[in-house]
DNA sequence: AGATACTATGCAACGAGTTGCAATGCAAGC
DNA sequence: GCTTGCATTGCAACTCGTTGCATAGTATCT
């Protein structure tokens, strides 16, 4: 895929070291893309044997040594490569939707629990998403400003569809339970 | 993670061969959850050899033999497992947002191609949706009938929000075209 | 003094998914 | 008669990503 190319962009952004591009992706990146560390280390490895990125040691006087990898001539070349090469929209693949089918053949009511859960991590994401929105977004924006924060409107924008899909979605399986519950199991 | 599942799913609603599923997988279910044939050949396997599916060989007279697959009571007992166990949502990844982010690094100009074919792609999926919609799901609907609606519904307003998502996008980087182009390449 | 936690890097083994290829047998069009 | 296309199953090689583990130094809490 392109684990590569986001870590280019984040490299860009602000040269780093492996260490911290992971932390950055478990918040404001990676709310849009995830990688855990080991994934980053080897994708970091393999760019820099071949020259996309330079590394360059910084010896730590209280901390362990850091690796701070910066993008290299060709690194930038392959990013605008890539950017022009067109791409399909990605397919959907989420658990969820395989499980609510699932629950026609079990008992609807058991996938109570599992909607609020999802219903209250959407709500969290949502709340943070809008504080990065008022603490980074606010007022006039410059052009790389200006693309962040349309990256952000997505997230936005869909942890507000998931909101509401899964209230309506719980109100549907509510009014299952009117029903008398006609057990699938033998 | 839950191919497995997903086939389980598709063979309780209809047992079939795994080159039935693939086709199946490349529309209706497909929409939510893409799988290619070579894969499902091997989950088929998988799963025939952990007991959760039974094949049933049948010979064809103008057509080349197929296995029919329908899912076993342990496999059925696995499914049910599944579904009760808790899962966290997971998390985006489009490649579209990176890009964005990049084209701050290059003349975002030469995003609008990309953005056009995505928002081409996300209107002919959301038609597609509504053809569904009102083909399979007018009028009352029983139980697994309106858990299978309320999945499309998650399609059909995320496809919406797309669409509307990349019109916003494409506004922002035509804002950009009215300001002198700032090359940032040397 | 010892336990816990954070910074920092990495390997090894595995599982999931993709890409490319192969085989067979039937039907239809040129 | 030949090519094209569809139905049907599958193998092999590869990449991407996850899980679990290892190491090592510093800081903080008890």
């Amino acid at each position: 895929m392109s684990l590569d190319h986001a870590l280019l962009v984040s490299l860009l952004e602000k040269p780093s070291s492996g260490y911290e591009l992971a932390r950055r992706f478990d918040r404001s990146i990676g709310y849009f893309w995830h990688a855990t560390h080991q994934q980053i280390y080897k994708v970091l490895a393999r760019m820099e044997e071949a020259g996309w990125v330079a590394a360059r040691v910084e010896a730590g006087e209280s901390a362990p040594d850091r690796k701070l990898f910066s993008v290299s001539a060709s690194g930038r070349a392959e990013l605008g490569r890539w950017l022009a090469e067109p791409s399909d929209p990605e397919g959907v693949r989420d658990a969820l939707m395989v499980k609510l089918r699932a629950a026609a053949f079990d008992d609807p009511a058991r996938l109570l629990p599992e909607l609020e859960h999802h219903r209250a991590t959407h709500a969290n994401r949502l709340t943070a998403y809008r504080v990065i929105e008022s603490r980074d977004f606010a007022g006039v924006l410059d052009r790389q400003r200006a693309l962040q924060y349309q990256v952000l409107k997505s997230g936005i924008r869909f942890e507000q569809g998931w909101l509401e899909w899964c209230g309506e979605a719980i109100k549907l399986l509510h009014s299952f339970e009117q029903e008398p519950p006609r057990r699938e199991k033998k």
